[in-house]
DNA sequence: CCCAAATCAGTAATGATTACTATTTTATTA
DNA sequence: TAATAAAATAGTAATCATTACTGATTTGGG
């Protein structure tokens, strides 16, 4: 990832302007509003290039689809199991981390996610 | 999921035996020592019905793979980005849940996956 | 023993993601 | 500005873990 690509910098615009933690394919979606013919495979090369490059992150909770943040700092998930949203927590400290370092473990990242039902999804029944 | 199989037996058996959070491909291969003409399907539909049940767990680490665990108290897992593995660790306390708590959020179950590299592939290196 | 529900083996389908290829774009250097 | 090589793209095909389907077999209660 050495040059400029207009579809990297549409890619990134649409993540950036978000918090819903979306699927390459929604971004995929809004992305064709700017760039109509932009290919699905273009959009998961660069979410994946971007990545591994530390300027976004990827995030696996379990549903089937990697989702992907702009937010790089460290954050927990919150995914509810009906809505299928996800929202940010903010934890203090890194128990997890502490703890692998530890036992022995080298920690590069450390996942936080809390899977159940969402304040949205609880009032609406 | 009402009526016993041994298909089903044999399934958490072979689970039940090991402590590397296997991969359904991987409990196919060695449920088929014991019944040599079982299907990938059944191993997939019985470790679905047993996870959705709360025997066993399911544990996705972001590696494209489902694994599941013999062990469904609540504990962490530490994944090895080098070797694949994945250990487990015990945290004292669950602070994801106390903080989405607070936040309105209703955890059901909260998970604790630090990725980086493992003691062994440290030493080989 | 009978029967309905549960389960199975075998196979086909699904669908998110990745790989491939010929073409276009970018950045550099003259 | 023109030439050039590397990087990136659009479009399409392939991959592969998982799920769905179907007709046969097994289970458990009466």
């Amino acid at each position: 990832m050495k040059n400029y690509s207009k579809q990297r910098e549409a890619i990134l615009t649409v993540l950036s302007q978000t918090d819903t933690h979306p699927t390459a394919n929604w971004i995929y979606e809004q992305v064709r509003e700017i760039i109509p013919n932009i290919s699905l495979g273009t959009v998961y090369r660069n979410l994946s290039q971007l990545s591994q490059n530390g300027e976004i992150l990827s995030l696996n909770v379990g549903d089937g689809f990697e989702h992907f943040d702009y937010d790089t700092t460290p954050h927990a998930h919150l995914h509810c199991k009906k809505c299928g949203c996800i929202h940010d927590a903010r934890l203090e400290s890194d128990p997890l981390a502490k703890l692998s370092k530890k036992m022995g473990f080298t920690p590069e990242t450390t996942i936080y996610v809390a899977y159940g039902i969402c304040q949205n999804c609880k009032t609406k029944n």
